[in-house]
DNA sequence: CATACGTCCTGCCAGC
DNA sequence: TGCTGGCAGGACGTAT
């Protein structure tokens, strides 16, 4: 799943129904979705712990125990659903984190890819800082957005998903950005003007936040914390529709790729 | 065989 | 020579 609008998603769905919730006992069927914690040392850890609250950093879901947290990652695949009491286990049970009303969270991953880990407060704090402004905040501006470009020689695209610089943005994103900002994804991140970074950070913001709005993207396995598929499928104007025509100017849309994943773009529209 | 919503690691190369 | 940062490429399970 997840890019920046599906994690926001799930978040937003977890905070709604666990908040306050307290964990009881934590089952681990697959022991290598624990990253850096063995699977009885989670259970005690957690164990009778409150969630005050869950929120988003980068592309992580992070459930806040004050003042450690349990932090997780869904990689491509993951999800992370709330059961109710009785329900049957969904396929692909990676961790089941149960609740002391009787409910459960449950990680579930085809791949592997993604992972779950527990941080303590230094640890986090060490953690967070590898990774790059968050799109929506305020400290993400078009001047930032202009310098931090001008430094790097690797194509736009690449640039934009980068972890390090500005989180959030994954292959199906960056490709609609660069789209909205009429930019072509090859171009040397250090070619922008001002202008077109100014573009940039409008098209990052607005397709984010357009995306939050319609609940993510499932392209083929996000589902948010209920279970349900996103909205923002039919609202993608170049991810997945190679061939097709251009939704501003009928050319068709062309697929290429880059540092090994597809860029779908508009020959014409994006220079 | 190719491709898939992500990270992490390795190894090369340039520059100090 | 040796270290460091930037960057490309591949690995990591599994499914379609």
């Amino acid at each position: 799943m997840p890019e920046l609008p599906e994690v926001e998603t799930v978040v937003r769905d977890l905070d709604r129904l666990v908040r306050g919730g307290v964990f009881g006992e934590t089952e681990v069927l697959r022991p290598d979705m624990l990253e850096g914690v063995e699977p009885d040392r989670i259970s005690l850890l957690l164990r009778d712990r409150r969630i005050e609250r869950v929120t988003r950093r980068a592309k992580n879901i992070v459930f806040e125990l004050v003042p450690d947290r349990l932090v997780v990652n869904l990689g491509m695949t993951g999800r992370l659903l709330v059961g109710q009491p009785g329900e049957a286990d969904p396929p692909y049970l990676g961790v089941r984190f149960r609740l002391a009303d009787g409910r459960e969270i449950r990680f579930t991953d085809v791949r592997r890819f993604g992972n779950v880990r527990h941080f303590d407060q230094p640890a986090w704090t060490a953690r967070e800082r590898q990774w790059g402004l968050e799109p929506l905040s305020p400290s993400f501006t078009p001047e930032w957005l202009h310098q931090s470009t001008a430094g790097s020689r690797v194509a736009i695209k690449t640039w934009l998903m980068d972890q390090r610089r500005v989180v959030g943005v994954g292959n199906i994103y960056a490709s609609e950005a660069l789209f909205r900002a009429r930019l072509d994804p090859r171009r040397p991140a250090h070619s922008l003007s001002p202008t077109e970074a100014g573009r940039l950070h409008g098209a990052v913001q607005g397709v984010l936040s357009e995306a939050i709005q319609f609940r993510g993207t499932t392209f083929l396995d996000y589902r948010d914390a209920e279970g349900n598929p996103g909205g923002f499928v039919a609202r993608l104007r170049v991810y997945d529709r190679a061939g097709a025509p251009c939704l501003a100017c009928d050319t068709p849309i062309e697929r290429i790729v880059q540092g090994g994943r597809s860029s779908f773009f508009c020959p014409r529209c994006q220079r």
